[in-house]
DNA sequence: TTTCAAATGCAAATCATTTGCAAAATCAAC
DNA sequence: GTTGATTTTGCAAATGATTTGCATTTGAAA
């Protein structure tokens, strides 16, 4: 049950913003801006690119979105914070979401041994997805 | 004991290169190639950004070096493998490197849900320093 | 030392992302 | 609903990190 995503208080309800949150309410992986334009290009919605990295900025400033890079790839993807764990398959590039990131466990353990408020994380990781061990 | 690292198999080995491999082996932190340049520009070594950006590819590729990127920050850093896992401070971006990342025990875990073969991960946590809490 | 592929430096090209600005859209107040 | 102040958008131009073409230099094998 996805609880749809509200607009942050004192940001105006746009058409190009909701239609962004849709996509990225929508998205199974983390998306780049491009593939925002080119979804809602699909749905006939037309909208400009710095309307969309305008509005992931916003998002991100507010938490609601999370920015991640690919290895190997020099663009920005974006995500909701629950899906901001994954594995790539080294060979073909495929995503595939970490639920119940075991990482949470260890937030203690950091904020003892470092002494940092730990606020949030971020984890890639690399292998072979079942597909591609042929 | 910084074991020092060798130029791989099949590759020349030129002054430019080994002083970019010597940059990545004192940094504490993962550098950008910026910081590379500058760093060999103050030990009086002149090189090009394009020679560094080349290395540094190659170093990615054949497994000496990590690219990765940190939140707000548009260029990518660099550094050897054992510093790939790090906490930066919010506030100030103080970056902290995770060692015996605790990541490692649940290499098996994913293996076994997700059906990859491993083969390496970076993970990234976002917190408040201990001096930045005030 | 000769030889030739690999590596470098420079300048120009790329390409994702950002920005300036005028026009359009939102929303609170009338 | 209309108005007006303010935010948001779209477009085109600017930015800035990274990449690339090409002529020159360099490393190392013979």
């Amino acid at each position: 049950m996805p609880e749809k995503l509200k607009i942050p208080e004192g940001y105006r309800q746009t058409k190009q913003r909701k239609a962004i949150l849709d996509v990225l309410e929508n998205a199974e992986i983390p998306i780049t801006a491009e593939d925002i334009y080119l979804k809602l290009k699909e749905k006939c919605i037309d909208i400009s690119l710095s309307t969309i990295y305008r509005n992931l900025e916003m998002l991100c400033k507010e938490g609601l979105v999370v920015k991640s890079y690919v290895m190997n790839e020099d663009k920005a993807r974006f995500a909701l914070p629950d899906k901001k764990n994954y594995l790539i398959c080294e060979k073909c590039g495929k995503i595939v979401i970490i639920d119940n990131c075991p990482f949470d466990k260890f937030k203690e353990e950091l904020k003892e041994v470092h002494g940092f408020d730990i606020t949030g994380h971020s984890v890639e990781v690399y292998g072979i997805c079942p597909d591609c061990k042929d």
